[in-house]
RNA sequence: CGGGGCGUAGCGCAGCCCGGUAGCGCACCGGACUGGGGGUCCGGUGGUCGCAGGUUCAAAUCCUGUCGCCCCGACCA
């Protein structure tokens, strides 16, 4: 591609828009724009590195029997009904058509896989199967951001496996995790698995693939030790239990002291010998009062699995109501509430509230001061032990970049998606589904790979293998070197991106880091003084080759076969 | 949905408090010089100041409403 009459435009200062290093970059670099808030366009470039992410996916995918087809993005309400999903989700976008009748835009497609099973699966001789598809999704989300990482409208591989029972499901589910990873560690990126929550999606498992990246908006826990690794939503960390002080149960007097922080300096003691009492409202069990360690934090999702249900935080006259005393001044001792206690409270004494202003107890046990129920609550903190093996654990930020569920036969059961077995009777069909987000992939790869001068691409999904910059355009000798070379690139099948704009050196060069296409080819004054070229990588920038022209396309080759 | 911030030229911003001819840098167009890390000089083009209403002799500026975008939180198949 010609840089000088392409839709390349790049920018030189940050668009005041963007926070997140990759929405910087893409948008910078010239590969996005932004439509409206989570909605974008994907120029050239950006374009190709979507492109090249999704070959090597759909590599992938046949590898392992994958079936590709292309499945609509607009749906008929009546399959989301059958399932129960046309109520109750807000993310869907739903619209009618002139008649009135109710349709939806994909956010997923379980219900059009369990429709087309429905009618085209009849035996267990018709399974296996795996389906899939690279087609845009639309989600309403709450709060699009961070560029391209969380978007309205965004293109997802998605696949579907139908088996006949679970170890079979199983299989199936093994084969697409060995892929993922696969896909993953072409593509250059650092990622981990981890066992993840099922959420809405219901099913019998889960995992998740996430790479760690400073724009991320989940955190995993980790241990070096075993390879343990979880959402924080499911992670379990064993805390340290910290020296406990000889108390005998008193009162003591917090005077104006309400939140930890101040209680536990009021007080001169470790905030781990205190507890932080919570006030929560649930809608069919009513006010619990939620206990976990001073220094640990709820975890919300925690929460709602320990309760099943999704409680909310009590207003702070729902406290005074049901415990007698404001928030931060409130206890299980003598609450006339149900208590639900994190693990780590099971043993020791505690300062807690005492549901009077003013006043805290010291010396508290769960067990001889008040009755609770235990469940693991808290978020997992770095240095927790490691629940496997008891190694300290790490808490990594990531950006989840696929993720793979055991659904079973939730959805088959609701459009009547059967098999007969050999036996001869109707089973359902078990099923699985899978997803990747392209776009995903390319923003995390950006934000691991990025340094001070741009995006430094993985050679794997670069837009462009070869950057080829010609110094001045007036040097008739450099123009013809340069235009042999990229010709010389594309005849060898090379992607290459000709700088062949009138510009002045030092833009051309500091778009080609901007761009961060793996290798850079410049022709400038060393061809006429030497008779050489320079190459250079992209990721190495202080290691430079100089070579005759003729020489160029070997030099490129040696380079690219052997990145890094 | 709760909290905060911002909408002025293609991009980044000033002007707004204290009403009175809409400005700066970059980009863009023409010209000259220059040519290895975002050049210099000269001359230009480009703006319903997000939108609507109000106050006023006069509104980018004050008031009311509204739309959009970003960030934090909640949510997230």
């Amino acid at each position: 591609m010609r840089l000088a009459k392409s839709l390349l435009p790049t920018l030189r200062e940050d668009p005041s828009d963007a926070e997140a290093l990759s929405h910087k970059l893409m948008l910078r670099a010239g590969l996005v724009r932004q439509l409206a808030a989570g909605i974008y366009v994907y120029l050239p470039l950006g374009h190709r590195v979507l492109e090249r992410i999704n070959v090597i996916i759909r590599e992938e995918m046949n590898a392992i029997g994958g079936q590709e087809m292309t499945m609509p993005v607009m749906h008929p309400a009546e399959i989301w009904q059958k399932t129960g999903r046309w109520e109750g989700i807000p993310e869907m976008f739903k619209l009618k058509d002139r008649y009135g009748r109710d349709m939806v835009l994909g956010m997923t497609h379980e219900e059009v896989v369990a429709w087309l099973a429905a009618r085209e699966i009849r035996s267990y001789r018709d399974l296996p199967q795996i389906w899939y598809q690279i087609q845009t999704k639309e989600r309403d989300e709450a709060r699009p951001r961070s560029g391209v990482l969380r978007t309205r409208e965004f293109v997802m591989k998605d696949s579907y496996t139908l088996d006949p029972d679970v170890a079979a499901l199983d299989r199936s589910y093994a084969a697409h995790e060995r892929a993922y990873r696969r896909i993953f560690e072409r593509c250059g990126l650092r990622f981990h698995v981890a066992q993840s929550d099922t959420g809405m999606m219901g099913g019998l498992g889960a995992h998740e693939f996430l790479a760690p990246c400073a724009a991320g908006e989940d955190e995993i826990a980790l241990c070096a030790g075993c390879g343990y690794a979880a959402n924080v939503e499911i992670a379990r960390g064993v805390p340290a239990a910290p020296a406990f002080p000889a108390w005998t149960r008193e009162e003591v007097a917090t005077p104006n002291a309400r939140t930890i922080a101040e209680v536990s300096r009021l007080l001169a003691i470790d905030p781990r010998l205190t507890i932080k009492s919570l006030l929560f409202v649930a809608p069919n069990a009513g006010p619990v009062l939620v206990l976990v360690r001073g220094d640990h934090s709820l975890h919300e999702r925690k929460l709602t699995r320990a309760l099943g249900e999704e409680a909310r935080a009590a207003h702070p006259d729902e406290v005074r109501q049901h415990l007698g005393a404001p928030v931060g001044s409130v206890g299980p001792v003598g609450a006339r509430v149900a208590v639900l206690a994190d693990e780590a409270l099971r043993e020791g004494a505690y300062v807690a509230g005492a549901n009077r202003d003013g006043v805290h107890l010291r010396g508290v046990s769960a067990g001889r001061d008040f009755e609770a129920r235990f469940a693991d609550l808290h978020a997992v903190a770095a240095g927790e032990a490691c629940p496997q093996c008891g190694k300290p654990l790490a808490v990594e930020t990531v950006i989840e970049i696929g993720n793979i569920f055991k659904l079973g036969t939730k959805y088959s059961e609701a459009l009547g998606a059967m098999y007969l077995d050999e036996g001869g009777k109707e089973q359902p069909i078990v099923m699985g589904s899978y997803g990747i987000g392209p776009a995903r992939i390319a923003a995390a790869a950006v934000e691991q790979l990025a340094d001070a001068d741009g995006i430094v691409w993985p050679a794997a999904i670069a837009p462009f293998q070869v950057h080829v910059v010609v110094v001045s355009l007036r040097d008739a000798g450099q123009v013809a070197a340069a235009e042999g070379i990229y010709d010389a690139c594309r005849a060898a099948g090379l992607d290459a991106l000709f700088d062949d704009r009138d510009e002045r050196p030092g833009v051309k060069f500091k778009d080609a880091d901007l761009l961060g296409v793996p290798v850079r080819v410049t022709v400038g004054n060393a061809l006429a003084k030497e008779g050489v070229v320079e190459i250079k990588e992209r990721r190495a920038p202080r290691r430079e080759q100089r070579v005759p022209k003729d020489r160029v396309l070997d030099t490129l080759q040696e380079v690219l076969a052997h990145p890094r």
